[in-house]
DNA sequence: GCGACAG
DNA sequence: ATCTTGTCGC
């Protein structure tokens, strides 16, 4: 048994406290991930999350975005704040950031047929990053955009665009380091929940739009991190 | 035992 | 994640 973490009870529900009691936790859930294709081909609509912190992460921030598969264009976002009810500690990344993530997604005017989650899939010690676990807990097929890996190894992928290698974590497959854009870092591809390891690549680098990152994680980055944006929206300026 | 460690 | 301007390289 581990320390329990400084925790106002009430958050997990039937949750011991401990650390060890999230990691069972996470163990069911990640028990529940589909690693096949499982969302209408071609999707309608896709959806960019993003989750960022205020004062010192007192508060938690998160930016969603609404595009149109086809042309890549936003036709919705929503911005949510909310106090912090949970540590930053590596490997428990969901049980921080997931609140703030349904709150945005509530807040969507239609519900998306694919969604990108800023962070990893299953590409995480015991296969639910963040993407995975909001896939689980909504149903929806999510795939998991990170920029630095959390556990695995691999060989860097070739300098070209559209370069792969398998990200590898006690002999499994976890995620695709991608090279999406030339002289920029990899990214950690992995699938969040009902999508296909090679599908989740593939959707990244077909959303791609000149930049490291696919437009639905890129735009969604963009607005958490606008700082006009951290306090009530004073001027009703427009947001794209 | 030591180091690493998504956001 | 966050504190933060200009600057170097392709």
């Amino acid at each position: 048994m581990h320390a329990p973490l400084p925790l106002p009870g009430g958050l997990l529900p039937g949750w011991d406290g401990t650390i060890d009691g999230v990691r069972a936790l996470q163990d069911e859930l990640a028990a529940q991930v589909v690693l096949e294709d499982g969302f209408i081909d071609p999707p309608r609509l896709l959806a960019g999350l993003d989750v960022r912190f205020e004062d010192d992460g007192t508060l938690t921030r998160a930016a969603g975005v609404l595009l149109e598969a086809d042309t890549l264009r936003p036709i919705a976002s929503e911005v949510v704040r909310r106090p912090t009810s949970f540590p930053y500690v590596p490997g428990l990344l969901s049980f921080r950031e997931l609140p703030a993530l349904l709150q945005v997604l509530a807040c969507l005017p239609e519900q998306p047929d694919l969604v990108f989650v800023d962070g990893q899939g299953i590409a995480h010690p015991r296969r639910l990053g963040i993407a995975a676990h909001f896939g689980v807990v909504t149903g929806l097929p999510t795939i998991g955009v990170a920029k630095k890996p959390l556990c695995g190894r691999c060989v860097p992928p070739g300098p070209e665009p559209g370069a792969r290698s398998p990200l590898q974590h006690q002999g499994e497959k976890i995620a695709w380091v991608l090279r999406s854009k030339a002289r920029c870092n990899p990214l950690f591809v992995s699938p969040g929940h009902r999508v296909t390891m090679d599908t989740a690549a593939d959707w990244v680098m077909r959303t791609l739009r000149g930049y490291r990152l696919p437009e639905p994680t890129r735009l969604a980055d963009h607005l958490a991190s606008r700082r006009e944006e951290k306090r009530a929206a004073a001027t009703s300026r427009p947001l794209f």
